[in-house]
DNA sequence: ACAATTATATAAAACGTTTTAGCAAAATCA
DNA sequence: TGATTTTGCTAAAACGTTTTATATAATTGT
């Protein structure tokens, strides 16, 4: 039956004090004069028992927890999982935890989580946010812990973010098209006011208006796979005649599209050309293979998580005040879904 | 310049002891006999100032974090990003945090991992283990933390864990390809000693024995997909007119045979039937759409919370001794890959 | 009217660290 | 030699809770 063991217990078997113990142990026996031998002894005793030091005792006393906050719309979907994946392990390497948590793009919920985080003092987050948790972000910023944005730009914020140029992504893409000859393009997308949303949206439209065509938007709400798949369904029943290709916003959007039109029997892309936003294994694999705008998920990662370390190794007096706004490109991956 | 909100500072502004205040919060007034105006006080002064008391401090006192810890093979992978996502709700629901991190199947990692749990004194713990953690596993339960074990079996490990019947599922599934009329039928899987592929390989080979058939099993090492893709395109090339059936053991190397097999040229099923282990969104869209056998994800993951969450609301005396053992059923998918 | 109860509230210890300020002994200096 | 500096170490406060044991006032019973 052994004592529990801590740093006091250690400082008492020892006889020396838990000061000089917690200094050995912090690597500042150099700084604080403690001798060699007496290091050494410690060191020793610490490795005999095997000690490890209590981690919540230590965020007590120091503010930190070491734990980073992962705010993701939803971490079953491939993109942001695959962002975790990558975010985790470089965190990892870095002494830094990460917690998580899928907003379902709920303000309520993400406001609530954040409030949570904050009780358990964790040390910076990176947040993927729905419409609606500006104010809440921006108190989180005041409050001196650093946040990184993802995915998404939200108004009256300021505070680093790491997005990838959806406007000029899709009006390139749209442009694309053009330039194969298809005329009538529709844009399918959800009906939201996210940033991301709304700019690939622009891209779109700015294309076709600087082409002289007819925009052809289709918006559908935030629903479930099966309601998607219906609502898509009579759209494209619908207008099958006079629509030539399409450009879903989201890959998930865009395999409740492939079903649809394969279960009408049109061929792509002979009767409809595709392109979707978001890159996905399916879409390679796809007969015909999907045309796809490819974000770029390591680089995203890692410019989150490096400007997320880089400001929590900073000292509060040398916080860089200006915010960082990175914007990264996408690739367009051209594959047999989009050709004439 | 607003004082730092705590306990004590409410206690002191009230003028009243921290022991009302913490009574108060924690709803014992009843219980402590504080009186309801002083109760009431006590609440509209907190909800004044919106005071949210410091978990960090709580844990140190409790012992308690009021977090799980979740280590999975990879969270990039759909079959674990399902779970987590579906543990994550649940868990949350009830008052837990989720924190995770990937093992990539390397003990060395998953050990190291454990003992930064340990540190940050999580409260219970759901694991997808590598082979090689079953002493560390074995001393996390020794040391009256839940334990729950996830996917795979661990010889030697006493713990409460979930997994799907490997082993039927994959004799019935190549039962129905030799009712089909298939004769020369491959497995595919890897090298691994992990209990749920060893299961999986038994299955197969049992099914093979007991039809008088010859088995044709094909090993691969875990590596990245390009080089998988190499490996099977070369055994496909090699074997493509002695095998008429393959069934993978896992949905990723399944998308990486696929590959080889559209490359050679050889149609499915007319060529090569095809069952996959683990569903998976591609296999319902690929042309032909792919026979698999699907995991109960949901239910997997509600088991697991659900078996860790009661161990958890129970205190130490009623823990119950004896292990839960919940083997699930998977079902099988007949799609258009294995019909003659 | 006095003892026994009950109601109300609190002091203080404990959880396990980190860190500031400072003390005593040894070494150096002049 | 006496003053000063350096060396080696520690006491004690602080972080913000929870909880045990206890004190005091009010009420009840006889």
């Amino acid at each position: 039956m052994s004592k529990k063991i801590s740093i006091t217990s250690i400082a008492k078997h020892l006889g020396i004090s838990t000061t000089t113990v917690s200094f050995v142990l912090n690597g500042k026996a150099q700084e604080k004069r403690i001798s060699d031998k007496l290091v050494k002894k410690v060191m020793d005793y610490v490795e005999e028992i095997d000690y490890k030091p209590n981690s919540l005792a230590r965020s007590l006393r120091t503010g930190k927890s070491n734990i980073i906050a992962l705010i993701v719309e939803d971490i079953s979907f491939p993109f942001f999982s695959a962002i975790a994946k990558e975010i985790e392990e470089n965190a990892y390497k870095n002494g830094y935890r990460i917690i998580y948590s899928s907003t379902e793009n709920d303000a309520v919920k993400t406001r609530e989580l954040i409030e949570i985080y904050q009780d358990k003092h964790v040390d910076g987050y990176i947040i993927v946010p729905p419409e609606g948790v500006e104010e809440k972000i921006n108190a989180l910023c005041a409050s001196g812990k650093p946040v990184v944005v993802l995915d998404r730009h939200l108004h009256n914020v300021e505070t680093d973010h790491v997005l990838v140029n959806n406007y000029e992504s899709v009006y390139s893409a749209t442009q694309y098209l053009i330039k194969q000859g298809y005329k009538n393009i529709a844009f399918i997308t959800l009906n939201s006011l996210q940033s991301q949303m709304l700019d690939r949206l622009a891209g779109y439209e700015q294309a076709i208006q600087d082409s002289k065509l007819t925009p052809i938007i289709k918006e559908i709400a935030h629903e479930d796979s099966v309601k998607r798949h219906k609502h898509l369904l009579s759209f494209f029943k619908r207008k099958r005649n006079s629509i030539d290709a399409v450009i879903f916003s989201t890959n998930y959007i865009c395999v409740s599209g492939l079903k649809s039109i394969k279960q009408l029997g049109l061929r792509i892309p002979k009767d409809i050309a595709v392109v979707s936003f978001d890159d996905y294994e399916l879409f390679e694999m796809y007969a015909p293979a999907i045309t796809s705008i490819a974000q770029p998920i390591e680089s995203i990662s890692e410019n989150a998580i490096n400007l997320l370390l880089s400001r929590l190794n900073k000292k509060a007096t040398e916080i860089d005040k200006d915010v960082q706004k990175i914007v990264l490109k996408t690739t367009f991956i051209e594959r047999d879904s989009s050709t004439r």
